[in-house]
DNA sequence: CTTCTTGTTACTGA
DNA sequence: ATCAGTAACAAGAA
């Protein structure tokens, strides 16, 4: 399920590897994945490149040097973006069981060919995700519906509290609410929960100031220190240079269900809260 | 066979 | 307006 770290990590990935190459042709397999008309979307991508590679929450934002268009590319929860060189394959998706050296495979619903031959694959084995060409326009009115980003300088702790004001949803539920904060899906929520020591029912309005202050520190503490290890999907993915996207190992609830709790032997519990199931703690939790 | 998995949108009803 | 709950999308694991 790739949240923001993830996302992050292929954005990082691919814009250290596709910038300015030429596209050659455009591959699609799955149609109904492309969320345009088809030879509109050929058309624009034939013969251009990508400037430059954004995020916003969890989609991927590609401006197009040729005319002002912007390829977006959300992949929902078993998306993948890879790019072959070669042997090397330099940027992956999440989901081991799907990944396999040699692409196009069954999932691989549409492919790039650049100049040089290279090739970025885009699979995705329950075909939820998308790619749809936008312009700025229609870019600007997608980006009005994020919220505040967890990892810009807008995310203070006067922002975070003035988004918080007046609200009375669960504390689970606002942290997967893309409109109010954007990128946080459901291990990052379980995580950050888990570390501030709230419980994912809690309504918003009961939150104390200190239990506010832990929260948006962790927010922002857990999905940069989840960056830095290229997030927690990748498990089976190296990359070009041979690491690992490994934060799997740092999770302390999310998929520990009757483990016990890393801080207080508790047992952890799993539930299902804002229609995901949710894990937390019930001893150290509150 | 059934149930569960999850990001997002759409819809219902309170 | 705000919130909770659920279905839908799809494919596979258990």
């Amino acid at each position: 399920m790739p949240e923001l770290p993830e996302v992050e990590t292929i954005k990082n990935d691919l814009n250290s590897k596709i910038l300015n190459l030429k596209i050659s042709q455009v591959t699609v397999s799955l149609p109904k994945i492309v969320k345009n008309d088809l030879t509109f979307f050929q058309n624009i991508l034939n013969n251009n490149s990508f400037s430059n590679i954004n995020r916003r929450g969890k989609l991927i934002i590609c401006s197009l040097k040729n005319g002002n268009y912007f390829l977006l590319v959300h992949l929902k929860m078993t998306g993948q973006l890879i790019y072959q060189k070669g042997e090397e394959i330099i940027a992956g998706g999440h989901n081991e069981d799907q990944f396999s050296l040699s692409f196009p495979n069954k999932h691989t619903h549409l492919f790039f060919t650049f100049s040089d031959q290279s090739r970025l694959f885009f699979n995705d084995l329950r075909q939820f995700g998308y790619l749809t060409i936008v312009d700025q326009d229609q870019l600007n009115n997608k980006l009005k519906l994020y919220g505040l980003e967890p990892l810009s300088s807008d995310f203070t702790l006067k922002n975070f509290r003035s988004l918080l004001h007046n609200r009375k949803k669960n504390v689970k539920a606002f942290l997967l609410d893309q409109n109010l904060i954007a990128g946080i899906g459901n291990i990052y929520a379980d995580e950050v929960l888990f570390a501030s020591e709230i419980l994912p029912t809690r309504s918003i309005d009961t939150l104390q100031t200190d239990e506010i202050r832990e929260l948006h520190k962790n927010i922002k503490a857990i999905l940069k220190r989840a960056v830095k290890y290229r997030g927690t999907t990748f498990n089976n993915f190296v990359d070009a240079n041979g690491q690992k996207g490994s934060f799997l190992e740092k999770l302390r609830v999310y998929k520990k269900e009757k483990e016990p709790c890393s801080k207080c032997g508790g047992e952890i519990i799993k539930k299902r809260i804002a229609g995901r199931g949710t894990r937390f703690c019930s001893e150290c939790q509150r």
